[in-house]
DNA sequence: CATATTTCCGTTAGCGCTAACGGAAATAGC
DNA sequence: GCTATTTCCGTTAGCGCTAACGGAAATATG
C-alpha cells in the first residue's frame, strides 16, 4: 500500500471531520471555499493519496473500462486502443487493457478477471468467445460492446465492419483491374477469426465471377514483413503465371512488396498485391498498396462513446449495432 | 454492476457461512473437499463473480501492477508490455496500462490515478518526469521500476540501456566503415529524452574523431516511415555528399531505406543508414538495417520480476539498478 | 479411555471510503 | 422582528469482502 495515510489524517490536520474532507476532496457541493482550502492544503502537505479502492467499494462506481483485446504487436489495435482512450479522456472514466494472445481460454480469464473489478463497461475484440467467457458476458449487467466484426451475433452491443465485405470487396476490385490467376497469403486461420472471415469473402468474391483461387499459404506465426517476403517468394516460384496475391494483412502484404524490390518484379504489371487494414506504416512504400481501411481508430471512439452513453443515461438503452461500411483504397498495386 | 449476487447469495445457497464460502472460492485452506466441492457448485450455478474491490480492500492486497508509457503506436512499447506479461503471467499479479501521448503533466495523472488504486507495483517507462510526479513518487511504498533509460538519477529501481551510449557507439561503428558526412534525422527532440540522449551520443561519437554533423533534421511528428523517406529525400537534396544518415529510430531508417530504393541509390555505397530499437518489421527490408538492439522484451521481463521480487520477499529489498549492455548489429546497411 | 492434536467452520470486527439523513448556523423574505 | 430558506457540516450506517481468533467436532496419541 502507498503511505498510510488516510482519510482521517486529512481530516484531522484540516480540523473537520471525515466526511467533509472526503466532500471537499471529490469537488462536491456542500462546502464553503474556505473549508475546502482548508482539506486541500492539509491533503497537499502530508501528501495524501485518495484509496480508490475503498471509495468505489462505498460509492459503487468504478470509473474503469475494460478492454480485452489479443495483442498490441499486431500492429492493429493500438489505433483501436488510441480511439477508445480519445473518447474517454474527457469523461471520468479510464481504459484498462488485458491482453489473451489469441487464445480463447485465456479471454474467458481475462474477461473474467476485468469483470470482478466490476468496470463501467466492457469492450471485447471480436464476436467469437469461449462457451464460459459467453455465460459470463451474457450474465453480466456491464456495458459490453464487441468490436472489430459485425459478421456474426453480438451478445449486447457491436460495433465493426464485415471482414466478409472486405474480402469479397476486395476480390471485385482485383478482378476489375483484370487480374485471373490470384493467389491468397495469410497466417493460420483458426486463431485469427476475421482474417479467416476475409479470406472466405475473397473467395466467394472470386467465385462471383467464376474464378477460384490458384494457389493458398496459410502459415503458423504471426503476421511479419519478413514471412511475407518469404513466402511470397515461395508462392511465385510454385505457381508460374501467378498476376496477384490479396495478403491477409498490410504487414504481409509489405513484405511481398518488399520481394518485388529486391527481386525485380515489377507492381502491378508483373505481379498484383493487396492487403488489408491500411497500416500508416505501409504509406511509406514506393508503390501506394491496395488496401481495405479496417476504421480502427473509428471503431475504438464509437465504441468507447456506447460505453459512457450507457453510463450516463439513466433509462437502459438498448443494444445497438453499429456496422460501418468500409472503403478500399486501391492504390496503385493492383 | 455486475449481476447484484454477493458472497452471501453463494454462501446462503451453500447453506454455510459467509466465511467459508469465501474461503472455498479462494482455494484457502480450512476447508473440506465436500464443502469446498458444494460452494464451488453453488457459485457456478448462480453465475457468481467475486467483487474485487471489496476483496482488495478487505485483504489490503491488489494483485495490480501499474505500467505507464508514453504510447502503443511507436512499435516500441508492446514488446515491453510482452515482456511484463510474460514475467507477470504465472503469478497472480496482472499489469494494467496507462498513456502518457509523451506528455509529462498526463503522465503525473496517470501516475497519481494508478497509485489511487493502491497496485503491487508501478513500472514507468524514463527518468524524466514532472516536480508533481517525481514528489508523488518518492512518496509513495509502492515498488517502483523506471525502465528503458539509465541516463539519469533513477528514484527506485531501474532497469534499462543507456541510450546516450548507444549513440556515441553508433557514431564509432559508422565512422569505422569510412563515412565521414554524416547528417541526422529524427522526431522532435523535446519530447522524447531517449532519443535526445542518443542525438547527444552520437554526436560526442562523431567528435571523438574530429567529425562534426553535417546537417540535421528535427520535425514536430512521431515516427513514420513515410516521413524518414521524404525527409532524407530533402537532406540528400540539400546536402551534397552526404554519406550517412543516422535515423532515431528504425521507423525512420526504413523510410530512408524506401526513399533509396525509389530514387535508386546504392545502400551502403552512395548512401549509409542506420537506426535504433531493432524493430522486426524492419527484418524483412531489402537490405539489413544498422541498428542498436534496444532490449525491450527484457527490459519489461526484468522489471517485471522485480516488482515479483519486492512482493514475493517479506525483507524489504533495497533498490536497485541494472543496465542492459546494448550490441550494434551492423547489418549491410553502413 | 482420557488427553493432545488436527481439521473444519463460524463469529466478530474492520478495511477506507461515501450515501443519506438530519440539524445547526447563516441568510433571505416580508 | 420572526419565519422560510439556504448553506454548510457532522453522524450513522453501510459497501462486500477477509484477517484473526475461537471453538466444536473429528482424529490421533499413549
Amino acid at each position: 500500500m502507498t503511505s498510510d495515510l488516510t482519510l482521517k489524517d486529512v481530516a484531522l490536520l484540516a480540523g473537520v471531520s471525515e466526511m467533509t474532507a472526503s466532500r471537499a476532496l471529490r469537488n462536491a457541493n456542500d462546502v464553503s471555499i474556505n473549508t475546502r482550502k482548508k482539506v486541500m492544503d492539509a491533503a497537499a502537505s502530508i501528501g495524501y493519496v485518495p484509496n480508490r479502492i475503498a471509495g468505489s467499494l462505498a460509492s459503487k462506481k468504478v470509473n474503469l473500462v475494460g478492454v480485452v483485446i489479443p495483442s498490441v504487436k499486431s500492429y492493429v489495435f493500438s489505433e483501436v486502443l488510441d480511439g477508445i482512450s480519445a473518447s474517454l479522456k474527457p469523461s471520468k472514466l479510464r481504459p484498462v487493457f488485458g491482453l489473451t494472445d489469441y487464445d480463447l481460454d485465456t479471454e474467458a480469464d481475462v474477461i473474467r478477471e476485468m469483470l470482478e473489478w466490476r468496470p463501467s463497461g466492457l469492450i471485447v475484440a471480436g464476436l467469437e468467445h469461449s462457451e464460459k467467457a459467453k455465460k459470463i458476458l451474457k450474465n453480466t449487467t456491464t456495458p459490453l460492446v464487441e468490436i472489430m466484426d459485425t459478421d456474426g451475433d453480438p451478445i449486447d452491443s457491436c460495433v465493426g465492419v464485415s471482414h466478409y465485405s472486405a474480402g469479397y470487396n476486395m476480390a471485385l476490385a482485383i478482378m476489375e483491374k483484370g487480374h485471373r490467376r490470384i493467389g491468397f497469403l495469410g497466417t493460420k486461420m483458426s486463431s485469427d477469426f476475421r482474417a479467416s472471415k476475409r479470406f472466405n469473402g475473397f473467395v466467394d468474391g472470386l467465385q462471383s465471377n467464376g474464378i477460384k483461387l490458384i494457389d493458398q499459404e496459410n502459415y503458423s506465426s504471426g503476421s511479419s514483413v519478413e514471412k511475407g517476403k518469404n513466402f511470397t517468394a515461395e508462392m511465385l516460384k510454385r505457381n508460374q503465371g501467378l498476376d496477384c496475391i490479396y495478403c491477409s494483412t498490410d504487414v504481409i502484404a509489405m513484405g511481398a512488396v518488399m520481394h518485388c524490390l529486391e527481386a525485380g518484379i515489377s507492381i502491378p504489371n508483373e505481379l498484383a498485391i493487396a492487403g488489408f487494414n491500411k497500416l500508416s506504416m505501409a504509406s511509406g512504400l514506393p508503390i501506394k498498396l491496395a488496401t481495405t481501411d479496417s476504421l480502427r481508430f473509428e471503431i475504438g471512439k464509437l465504441a468507447a462513446n456506447m460505453i459512457l452513453e450507457r453510463n450516463e443515461q439513466n433509462i437502459t438503452s438498448p443494444a445497438k449495432t453499429i456496422e460501418l461500411e468500409t472503403s478500399i483504397d486501391i492504390g496503385t498495386s493492383i
